[in-house]
RNA sequence: GGGAUCGUAGCUCAGUUUGGUUAGAGCGCCGCCCUGUCAAGGCGGAGGUCGCGGGUUCGAGCCCCGUCGGUCCCGCCA
């Protein structure tokens, strides 16, 4: 169909252009009609202008738009003049168009739901119809922001000295770590293709190559169970530097989150970023990635209460673990509903229980205040800091649990509260680092890597490595911003030796690791640099820049926490011929 | 794998507690009126597989069982 193509876009207008002609190309905002006098408002990428038709003064071209309503298409020719009544609530809101000709270019059904900003339609129909959600002006600035963070990207890492390589998309499955989205071969019946987890194995590949300086925009898929900030295909800014320190990585890291928050949010942030160790982190915070905008630290308690009445502490302490608590301040008066609530919320982070006090009319209330000698209450007092109308929460058991099952509380709290959303608009941006190198799965009865099997330990540590390797911390770090994992990197294992020995803590015959990662292990025999990075996560930063706490606010087509897109209907069943070309048959 | 919660008109919801006549409201949609609105206004109208299947009952939107789907969370996510 043919059209007027547009001179001008409708969010450009300004009284600068007062008695120019032009045209418009755009979707049908809204439609006001007034029987002698006709507005529609015309909306494209970059605003809404309102056209005016003088139905009385030109009955045909009145006629010509009778059955126009909102989305359908339209090109607009006309004269910019400026408004009798401005409207001061849009950018354009001081001019308007006055039209001479108007052609509609496409019709459109009733949307099934309206294209506006303050939408409370549920997300199942949103989804479904994301074509006409994506129209939403809200939504079309996230995609703004996210293209100048790709640009921000590639200027930054560029000016930097990073040479951006593609890595495979159709890659080798290996163990540990996320499952594996497979892609099975045709050509080679009965083998597969894996999606990557992450560009890992190259970007260190890229290193020993001599490449020195990688960065890559790039999608990567995990075949996880999905969250609000989790997708099975996401994208990460993924980085590698070679002949450098962990410093040098944390310092390239800040400079363009640095660059990224001045160009798109206007705001200075100061590096060097805080860091806190693992252990801090836990301890103080009850989380590895704390959000540090607000205190209510945890404060351990172990010792004060070691020799109390209360077996639950005691116990607990003579097993090994510690007891803990949270200052919820000024949360006196919640009802016993609400205590209840938050023993709830406990109970999912796997706390048995969550033993409580207030302190109110100079006393103390609460489920083991009996078990508590006069001393004793006044050391938790002075401890917390607690003061009349507080609530004070409890935690034991072993440390890792019991700090996770706090922060738990500590976010939840802060919600409640409205902590959090007088947070709103403010940013916080530290470091974590020396995590733990590896865990004990009880499931697997083996070592796990924390951060990945490639991960460098702490210089000091490697002496564990060859005998026990408890305790021993990892060369990791991760960027923490208002509680999200932003980024997450390490110093990796350089040497084939420790990575030999890394296989096999993890209970790798040296057959599997042959099998599994024998390139890797090849490669570190032919001169490998040291080397480390690092990895954003690109549709996170975006989140925080935007401030959604919405994946799907970020990604223009997202599936559902069950893994579907229903849009498109995908996953979906295929042709038995197309199984049959790539040698597969279902189980029923 | 588990927990919570939601599903009623195109949309957002009420109605479910205590089963009972013809399932309501606002917005949207359709028609008419209207020359300065911008969430236009006024009058009138159409519109329902109460997610789906089964059960209990004289009778089910409401009770029971199952199932599908959305959202949030735990586990999981090197």
């Amino acid at each position: 169909m043919s059209f007027e193509q547009r001179t001008i876009s409708c969010g450009a207008l300004r009284p600068e252009h007062d008695t120019q002609h032009v045209t418009l190309n755009g979707w049908v905002n809204a439609r006001r009609d007034y029987g002698g006098i006709i507005f529609l408002d015309l909306r494209d990428r970059d605003g809404v202008t309102q056209i005016v038709i003088p139905a009385e003064q030109e009955p045909e071209l009145a006629a010509s738009i009778k059955d126009v309503r909102s989305e359908w298409v339209l090109w607009v020719k006309g004269v910019v003049r400026m408004r009798e009544n401005p409207n001061p609530n849009i950018p354009t809101g001081l001019v308007e168009v006055r039209a001479h000709q108007i052609g509609v270019i496409n019709p459109a059904n009733v949307p099934p739901f309206e294209i506006v900003d303050d939408l409370l339609t549920n997300e199942e129909l949103r989804l479904a119809y994301r074509y006409l959600d994506l129209r939403r002006p809200a939504l079309q600035r996230n995609f703004i922001v996210r293209n100048r963070l790709y640009q921000i990207t590639h200027q930054y890492f560029a000016e930097q000295g990073f040479l951006e390589v593609e890595t495979p998309v159709l890659t080798k499955s290996t163990p540990e770590g996320a499952r594996d989205f497979l892609v099975p071969s045709r050509i080679n019946k009965g083998r597969f293709y894996a999606l990557p987890q992450s560009p890992q194995l190259f970007k260190q590949l890229l290193m020993v190559s001599g490449f020195d300086k990688y960065m890559q925009i790039v999608k990567c898929f995990r075949d996880e169970d999905l969250r609000a900030d989790r997708q099975p295909e996401f994208t990460q800014i993924d980085v590698e530097m070679s002949f450098i320190r962990q410093d040098d990585i944390l310092a390239t890291a800040e400079g363009f989150v640095r660059r990224a928050w001045s160009e798109i949010r206007g705001m200075e942030v100061q590096t060097p970023f805080a860091r806190m160790t693992w252990h801090e982190a836990m301890s103080t915070y009850g989380s590895d990635k704390p959000d540090i905008r607000y205190g209510m630290h945890l404060v351990t308690l172990t010792d004060t209460l070691r020799t109390c009445a209360f077996s639950v502490f005691t116990d607990a302490i003579a097993a090994g673990g510690i007891v803990a608590a949270i200052n919820a301040t000024g949360c006196g008066a919640f009802s016993r509903k609400q205590i209840d609530e938050l023993t709830d919320h406990a109970k999912k982070y796997g706390a048995k229980g969550m033993p409580w006090l207030k302190f109110a009319g100079g006393e103390l209330t609460g489920s083991f205040v009996k078990f508590l000698s006069a001393d004793e209450q006044q050391a938790i007092l002075q401890a917390l800091d607690a003061k009349e109308g507080d609530l004070m929460l409890f935690s034991v058991g072993e440390f890792e649990r019991a700090c996770t099952v706090l922060g738990a509380l500590r976010t939840e709290v802060a919600r409640r509260t409205g902590i959090l959303e007088s947070l709103r608009g403010t940013f916080s941006f530290h470091w974590v680092t020396e995590f733990p190198l590896l865990e004990y799965s009880d499931e697997e009865q083996r070592w796990v890597a924390r951060h990945h099997p490639f991960t460098a330990p702490l210089p000091d540590d490697m002496q564990r490595l060859m005998t026990d390797p408890t305790g021993s911390r990892a060369l990791a770090h991760d960027l923490v911003i208002n509680g999200y994992e932003a980024a997450g990197g390490s110093v990796r294992i350089h040497e084939n030796a420790v990575q030999q020995r890394m296989f096999d803590l993890l209970g790798f015959t040296q057959a599997d690791a042959e099998a599994k990662f024998g390139f890797l292990l090849s490669a570190l025999q032919y001169g490998a640099p040291p080397h480390g990075g690092i990895a954003f996560g690109f549709d996170r930063l975006v989140m925080l820049l935007c401030e959604t706490d919405n994946i799907r606010d970020v990604i223009a087509f997202p599936k559902t926490t069950s893994g579907l897109s229903l849009m498109d209907g995908c996953p979906s069943t295929v042709d038995t011929r197309q199984l049959g070309d790539l040698g597969i048959s279902l189980v029923q």
